[in-house]
RNA sequence: GCGAGAGUGGCGGAACUGGCAGACGCGCCAGACUUAGGAUCUGGUGGGCGACCGUGGGGGUUCAAGUCCCCCCUCUCGCACCA
């Protein structure tokens, strides 16, 4: 047996946890397996990046993640917790450029220190035989496996468009991972730049991922929000303009047709490919072409601010309105955007705030077609558009119409006339994928002279990512440098042909590692279909806030793809979803910078691991932030110790001693110890809020105490062994190593982890006795403890002969007396 | 501007469907044991001398409001020229 059945005088962490840590390890007690004889739970926290080491961020993570985990076992769920590394990426090369050391040895000796020397020493209970790592060509084949599928789909596509340019990472970026136009990564200010690219059809799944969001009641309501807005559905129409003199047509996109009678010029985006037709010969080419320069060259920052002074210059060219012939002219606008919808616009000055201010400036006239209905609104004089509803005016036969109604209207009639379309309109792009960087997955594309774009045979998987290439952070892909790399032979005809020396994202990476899991060996498939049946979805999902697009969007798209390509069979990932507060020290997130980050390493050697567990868990609820306090740390410390103590000082009393059972009822200890189980397991289940879990155990050790301070009559240490008994399983999936231990010297010879959860006496925590309020005109004057069970009748009568209660009413008659069933009289005088 | 969340002692935080505000912990104060205590144990600890006053501010509903309704303020996060 692995623990000391003796237990020391005092609670010493280093060796209770070496201890533990190695009968884990060597009696496999986390390995799983699939059973159908038994319920099971899936409990994830999203894998980190191996940056070298953990930090109070991820101990918080995994310690709530534990904790679930923990708890469903000793429930009976068959649990599988997995660990494993999102391990391609930047810093690995950039660390290559810096320090001349391989991204591959810099990434593999990162994960061994912090899977040995850190993560081990937490006393997680992961199955590490299912460890997963991303950058290992048996996962990232797959990778290219999946896009393959993707491509003969045409989910996966190429086409040149304006990216976002990273120019210090020296790569592009998808929408999702810029953020106010800075750079998710390293803040530089990103560029834009027109690059052939590698496309994921996200959009394909736009719908289903916006209607999802309604089903996915297990998560957040912040993060279904982020993504809805980021989703982006407008519906709305599209108009043909036709322009004049030319055979073309201008089509724009309105989310409001009842305005379409207002329209007083139209706006293009500097980038609209019509552009060049539009100004051929006109003389405001030149002034128009240097104004689509200079708009060009401004960043993707300044351009998409909101603050940025609308402008824009005059085409030469008109277009007219179908629905009344109207000849309006053509404008290029600076905040036209060529990415949403058609890139051309209509304005119309009365109804739209931007509108109005660029009408106002360039002078351009202003109609209402949508009157107020409370106070008639004058064109000339306006201050600013009316973006209410109202009265359809100026508008032909849709005069008189509510504006509603008239929406529907003029759609049908554009309809009707093939003037244009009722469509809807994404905010959602589709997700570019390439990026010019080496340590990723390669993109498994072989393009021949002859045949274009060939993607590589699956029986040619993994398209090996080559070690021998020389990063020097500058210039293209340091896959193009790579001769020996870049040649190949084109699968179709066996000509010439060169690789594609882009890699992907690596949020491809961590689109399905979650399905990997579920059998991570598998050779002749992302996964085992029947393993993931099983396992899948994800039970409880744990992470940061800082991925409630990016990462979550993209695993749910995935997941869909995977669905339709017949692996899996459900609709999304990640049934809950907690996102655990950051942990912040003096008001701020811990950061270098700031000086003010604690060292878990430090909190380990000096605490041990059950301590700094128990502390994250204790300080707050897991979705707040967490405010890191020395003393806090001090007090969980104090609180094993107090533990400690208690059994120690009655262990060899209690060793032979049965448990109480229900014959105890009545005694004030037992009561307290179902009281505290009901009272754990109430808290764990609703939302997780372990810092009142472990705020009710503190209170039973405090009873226990009490109840032993006296030394304690022979006839009692049932009850007191009881109380240990179900304090050390309560506590244990908060701090294992330390319940391990007292679980061995209380004589059990097998894990606690997999001993039963405890299951209160509903008889125990009736109370013989209750206490009951009694309040005069609402203000609290006196208690009265009374037989439970006493009626509502014998309440009333015995609350008007308190004493108290004849003093504040003063001799006068009650008017109304309120009594709450065992808990309270309100005498109203 | 839009959306989400929050505002409670000196501090972190409790209070499930309206019913003793401040559980639990930290800190602080006092005492015990001690050569000693930054160890441990015991007790106390919202404010005010008091009637009383206290959950960001102001109204309201109710016998009763941290909790429900209306108005306002502050903070955090996300989105933000999306046609």
């Amino acid at each position: 047996m692995a623990g000391g059945a003796v237990l020391e005088e005092r609670y010493n962490p280093k060796s209770v946890e070496e201890r533990w840590r190695k009968a884990w390890q060597e009696n496999r007690t986390f390995k799983v397996s699939e059973d159908l004889s038994k319920p099971k739970y899936y409990c994830l926290e999203m894998f980190p990046y191996p940056s070298g080491r953990i930090h109070m961020g991820h101990v918080r993570n995994y310690a709530i993640g534990d904790v679930v985990s923990r708890y469903k076992r000793m429930r009976g769920f068959n649990v599988l917790h997995p660990m494993g590394w999102d391990s391609f990426g930047l810093p690995a090369e950039n660390a290559a450029i810096k320090h001349g050391i391989h991204p591959q040895k810099w990434t593999l000796e990162n994960i061994a220190f912090m899977r040995d020397k850190q993560l081990k020493r937490l006393g997680l209970s992961y199955d590490w035989d299912r460890e997963v790592t991303t950058c290992l060509e048996e996962y990232y084949r797959w990778n290219q496996w999946f896009f393959i599928k993707m491509y003969e789909r045409g989910l996966a596509y190429k086409k040149l468009s304006y990216v976002n340019w990273c120019p210090s990472c020296a790569t592009v970026l998808a929408n999702e991972q810029v953020e106010a136009g800075l750079c998710w990564r390293c803040s530089s200010v990103v560029q834009h730049k027109e690059l052939e690219q590698w496309f994921f059809k996200i959009t394909a799944y736009a719908e289903e991922l916006l209607s999802w969001c309604d089903k996915l009641t297990g998560w957040p309501e912040r993060v279904l929000t982020m993504q809805r807005n980021w989703i982006g559905k407008s519906t709305g129409v599209e108009v043909d303009f036709a322009v004049e003199g030319t055979g073309d047509k201008l089509t724009i996109f309105t989310t409001r047709p009842d305005t379409l009678f207002g329209v007083t010029f139209m706006s293009i985006a500097p980038e609209h490919p019509m552009l060049e037709s539009l100004i051929k010969g006109r003389p405001q080419a030149g002034e128009v072409r240097s104004f689509v320069q200079r708009v060009m060259s401004e960043d993707k920052a300044a351009r998409t601010d909101e603050k940025q002074e609308k402008e824009g210059v005059f085409t030469g060219a008109y277009a007219v309105n179908p629905l009344n012939n109207e000849k309006v002219p053509v404008w290029v606008g600076n905040f036209v955007l060529m990415e949403y919808g058609t890139g051309a616009i209509m304005s119309v000055p009365a109804h739209d705030q931007r509108d109005f201010e660029f009408a106002r400036k360039y002078g351009l006239p202003v109609r209402i077609v949508i009157q107020n209905p409370e106070k008639n609104l004058d064109a000339a004089t306006m201050q600013q558009a009316y973006v209410e509803d109202g009265i359809e005016a100026n508008s032909g036969n849709f005069n008189g119409l509510a504006n509603s109604e008239a929406k529907e209207r003029i759609a049908d009639f554009v309809e009707q006339r093939k003037f244009g379309k009722r469509t809807v309109n994404w905010r959602l792009r589709d997700w570019g994928i390439s990026r010019q960087r080496y340590w990723g997955t390669p993109i498994p594309i072989i393009y021949c002279e002859k045949c274009g774009a060939v993607p590589v045979p699956e029986k040619d998987l993994p398209v090996r990512l080559p070690m021998n290439v020389e990063l020097t952070g500058r210039g293209r892909s340091p896959l193009a440098e790579a001769r020996s790399f870049t040649e190949a032979a084109c699968p179709k005809c066996g000509g010439k042909a060169r690789r594609e020396t882009d890699t992907m994202d690596t949020f491809v990476d961590s689109s399905w590692y979650f399905l990997r899991y579920c059998s991570p060996r598998e050779d002749s498939a992302p996964f085992a279909k029947k393993a993931a049946a099983y396992w899948m979805s994800v039970d409880q999902y744990i992470g940061g806030i800082e991925h409630a697009v990016l990462h979550l969007l993209y695993a749910r798209f995935f997941t869909k793809v995977i669905r339709d390509l017949g692996l899996f069979d459900g609709d999304e990932p990640f049934v809950n979803l907690l996102t655990q507060g950051m942990v912040i020290k003096d008001g701020a997130k811990m950061s270098k910078s700031k000086g003010n980050v604690v060292d878990p390493d430090f909190i380990l050697n000096k605490y041990g691991a059950d301590t700094a567990r128990l502390f994250s868990l204790f300080a707050a609820p897991p979705e707040r932030d967490l405010e890191w306090s020395d003393q806090g740390v001090d007090g969980a410390f104090r609180f094993l110790h107090r533990v400690w103590t208690l059994v120690y000082r009655h262990i060899e009393a209690v060793r032979g001693i049965k448990a109480a059972g229900v014959e105890a009822r009545g005694d004030r200890l037992y009561r307290k110890t179902h009281v505290t189980i009901k009272k754990v397991t109430e808290d764990i289940e609703r939302e997780f809020h372990f810092n009142t879990a472990i705020a009710a155990l503190m209170e039973m050790v405090n009873e226990m105490y009490d109840y032993t301070s006296a030394g304690i009559a022979s006839d009692k240490l049932p009850m007191l062994r009881s109380a240990i008994d179900s304090v050390t399983r309560l506590i244990a999936p908060f701090a294992p190593h330390f319940a391990e231990e007292l679980w061995a010297a209380l004589g059990n010879s097998t894990s606690i982890a997999n001993a039963s959860w405890p299951q209160h006496d509903p008889e125990a925590i009736v109370a013989t006795e209750i206490t009951i309020v009694v309040q005069v005109n609402g203000k609290v004057r006196s208690k009265l403890t009374v037989p439970a069970g006493t009626s509502d009748r014998e309440l009333e009568v015995a609350a008007l002969a308190d004493a108290k209660v004849k003093e504040f009413t003063n001799g006068k008659t009650p008017r109304k007396v309120i009594v709450v069933q065992g808990k309270l009289v309100n005498v109203v005088v």
